[in-house]
DNA sequence: TGAGTTGTTCGATTTTATTCGAACAATGGA
DNA sequence: TCCATTGTTCGAATAAAATCGAACAACTCA
């Protein structure tokens, strides 16, 4: 399985990763993804179209936001916190409403 | 001059303010408007036609970033971040802290 | 090898946003 | 009042995103 392609966190342009959590799906995604530490996408889609949500997959990943790996048939997802934190350091922590960092 | 309407912090939808943030044009704007506490239209626009930018003052108003009133035969805007802090605590920060490289 | 699972890619449709000229409204000054 | 200034609103064209079915690809397991 191909890997997927990450830009590095020098790549990470500040409106592309607003814009990418300006959507209701995936603000979601990303604040389950704040909880759990690693989900398939089976487990982050909410009854969605498979393909609607490989989309949106797709534009987190662009952003920065999501490293997506291959495991067996699925695909496990991880927020990249650490490195959006030392892109745009608090962006996440205000976003996810979270109080630690 | 009918005064515009501008939604009340508990009416901010996260959403909606990252939205208004991922355009180029809106966050320079923001950007602009931190640092010098109120500005017209006019000094705010790019050279950009001015029905465009009042379309982006009225992006920047609905989502509750801008607040907008008449003064004399222009209008000035200054950015709401108190009011944007009490409802997303360190968002704005973190956004006007980082411009992007 | 063949079937079942998971998710991607393609393609088309629908929806939404951006852009900007032109007309309009409000204001202030001569 | 007339005129210049400032910005809004309207309307249409353009551009960009979201949506989702269908076909495809990678993997596991029997």
């Amino acid at each position: 399985m191909r890997p997927f392609k990450h830009p590095a966190p020098d790549q990470f342009v500040l409106e592309r990763v607003l814009y990418a959590l300006s959507d209701p799906v995936r603000l979601e995604v990303v604040q389950r993804l704040a909880q759990v530490a690693e989900a398939s996408c089976g487990e982050l889609d909410g009854g969605r179209p498979k393909s609607s949500m490989s989309h949106h997959f797709r534009v987190l990943r662009d952003a920065g936001l999501v490293c997506t790996y291959g495991v067996g048939t699925s695909h496990m997802n991880s927020l990249r916190r650490e490195e959006m934190d030392s892109r745009f350091p608090g962006l996440l922590t205000a976003i996810l409403g979270n109080k630690g960092t």
